[in-house]
DNA sequence: CCCCAGGCGTCCA
DNA sequence: TGGACGCATGGG
């Protein structure tokens, strides 16, 4: 059973996830930060709060109190405005809050600059190089760990470099596939893994084994 | 009442 | 350098 041969299993199971939700390039940045550890339900509702400030001087112009009660719904909301802040301050200073001047860099000089930010870890900063700047580099989350570990295709306290790695080095380095594969993988972590001890119960790719 | 969510930085061994 | 812990709202 090889990931490709997965993906196109769950993709049958599941087809399109269209992510990520209906968004700009700059509100799926400001969406990344605030899903971190947090139900995308919670997240929209903070999302809705500052629609009327989606751009980074906008945002980061906010009065750090005001930022905060706005994006309360999304939990965590202390240590996130300070992140979210500290990444709008990262965008003004080094791209002049443009995207686009953004986008003009390459995946690794991206990935290194914005690791460096408070707030943005692996994870964050990957889902910002693939969602929203469409660099080709594949997202790990909890789900994508817990699923696949069960599955035994690598351990459960494997680092992230190397989960990355091992889905990297098994697909084609292609934009799409990546965006499709980590969404895919979110849909079957709620669909059908619910406690994070117990197996997953209904799962489609439950009876494969990896080689 | 319980558990969990599309993580991260800090602290301490 | 790696594992525990705090952060917090909202849904099931």
């Amino acid at each position: 059973m090889t990931l490709m041969e997965i993906y196109d299993m769950l993709f049958n199971e599941y087809g399109e996830q269209h992510w990520w939700p209906g968004a700009s390039p700059f509100e799926i940045m400001v969406g990344a930060i605030l899903t971190q550890n947090t139900g995308w339900r919670n997240v929209e509702k903070a999302i809705l709060n500052i629609k009327d400030y989606l751009t980074p001087r906008k945002l980061y112009s906010l009065p750090e109190n005001r930022l905060r009660e706005l994006i309360r719904p999304s939990g965590f909301f202390n240590v996130k405005t300070k992140r979210l802040r500290s990444f709008l301050k990262f965008l003004i200073d080094t791209y002049d809050g443009e995207i686009k001047i953004m986008k003009r860099q390459s995946l690794e000089t991206l990935r290194e600059n914005m690791l460096k930010v408070k707030g943005i870890g692996e994870e964050t900063c990957d889902s910002i190089l693939l969602y929203a700047l469409n660099k080709p580099i594949f997202v790990v989350d909890a789900y994508t760990r817990r699923i696949f570990s069960r599955h035994k295709v690598f351990s459960i306290d494997a680092t992230y470099k190397e989960i990355q790695g091992v889905f990297m080095s098994n697909l084609e380095r292609d934009v799409s596939l990546y965006n499709e594969y980590h969404a895919l993988i979110v849909r079957l972590g709620k669909e059908r893994c619910k406690r994070k001890n117990l197996l997953c119960e209904g799962c489609p790719i439950k009876n494969f084994v990896f080689s």
